[in-house]
DNA sequence: CGCCACATTGACTCCCATCAAACATTGTGG
DNA sequence: CCACAATGTTTGATGGGAGTCAATGTGGCG
């Protein structure tokens, strides 16, 4: 007696990706959840919410790249995710939402209905899951903030790109960034200058090239791999 | 038709403390969860898993407390969360532990097998509700850790331990670290140096006093408020 | 006491932030 | 179509905060 579910919400993964996950069992609130289901679209660097925002609903990217961040009061801007198609967001453990969300492409979103979904059995599934692949990568971030230097960072995430994009059809090892160099720094915990200059300096070895602003070639996968220690 | 559960199972929250969550409901997969979940203690200093063990288990901190931790080849090593009674650690996503578990403290861990957990809707809701609380906890970690100066990331450990311990009986803003030095550098992504010399600026200026080398006395709450920016 | 591990302090270096200016890219309107 | 903002990016010069290396201090325990 399974309940019929989109199948895009057994997607979700991280940074800028997506796999599979399972779910749609038992009788739980699932109709609850699907029923009460909408989508919405936004345009590039459109705000879904701000950090503060009740948070009355769960957030699903159906298509699309977001991002979250956090603002010091003096204006320091932390992202802490990137989210790509099939992720879950803006699920507070609180009445509010811990961050704000951006769009960073052109996107579609789609909400649930929060009391719903937290009496849902299935999706208290996918959100378990998927709140523990974004744990994981956060563990791999914080890594990335604490341990390593400018170079090994923006290495690592052109590589991590790199990696996500590689599944889909286009030209392999042709990254677009799709975020500005402001924001990669505040992903990366850089300043856009640093971040800019590690370009320029890959593209001096000849470890990438810069197609456009926002495309990037990587030249040297294996000196790449050198740079980002391990991936 | 409530399965008996345990109540530590429904505790849980993140740096060192723990609170409520709920749980148990219809029926599903509770009973066996709890029919082979068994408690193991550990030593100070022991390691619970490294990461890339296989992760068989799921682990629920009963008392003490303890840190995972990642390293990279060249063994520089990240603190990537610490844990107090009734959090839940060592959920992986795909097969192998993501990071290392190592006790802070004489720890006592309860073992739930993953299996089992992975069935149990129950069990799935406690999860999520971890899983969403140690999310945000590492949101708020990504912040210190690209975007805060030494003596912030300093006096925010200092205040979050604070406001952790605040709860139970012990003197008010006296502070146990049960960390060294060094794990406290490895958390806040800084040299054993730059932490022993924040203390002492910390101490020079009056802000804390060192009662012994693991017990802070919070001497200025309002200055360290000030220093670690809004918390 | 004297060892041992841990912590503190000092001297020096270097990576990255900061400030500033030039350059590139895109879109707009004359 | 080009001039010219407007925005975003790159490059340069400089300084400071935190890392590194080294020595000294300190507390705990056999």
């Amino acid at each position: 007696m399974n309940t019929v579910v989109d199948r895009s919400l057994l997607q979700g993964a991280t940074p800028f990706g997506g796999c599979g996950v399972l779910g749609a069992d038992g009788v739980d609130g699932m109709d609850d959840v699907l029923r009460t289901a909408c989508v919405s679209r936004y345009g590039q660097h459109d705000t879904i919410f701000f950090e503060g925002d009740r948070a009355e609903t769960v957030c699903q990217l159906v298509e699309g790249a977001v991002m979250l961040y956090k603002l010091l009061p003096d204006g320091r801007r932390q992202v802490v995710e990137l989210l790509g198609p099939g992720d879950v967001f803006g699920f507070a453990q609180g009445e509010f939402r811990d961050s704000s969300a951006e769009t960073l492409t052109a996107t579609r979103v789609r909400f649930y209905d929060r009391r719903h979904a937290e009496r849902s059995c299935s999706f208290q599934r996918v959100i378990a899951r998927q709140m523990l692949v974004q744990l994981e990568a956060m563990h791999e971030h914080a890594v990335l903030l604490g341990r390593m230097s400018a170079m090994e960072r923006v290495a690592r995430f052109l590589l991590r790109l790199a990696v996500h994009v590689a599944g889909e059809a286009s030209e392999p090892e042709v990254v677009r960034l799709s975020m500005t160099r402001q924001e990669i720094a505040d992903y990366l915990g850089l300043t856009i200058e640093t971040v800019s200059r590690s370009f320029s300096e890959l593209r001096r070895r000849g470890v990438i090239v810069l197609e456009k602003q926002d495309r990037v070639r990587i030249a040297n996968q294996r000196a790449m791999e050198d740079l980002a220690i391990a991936c």
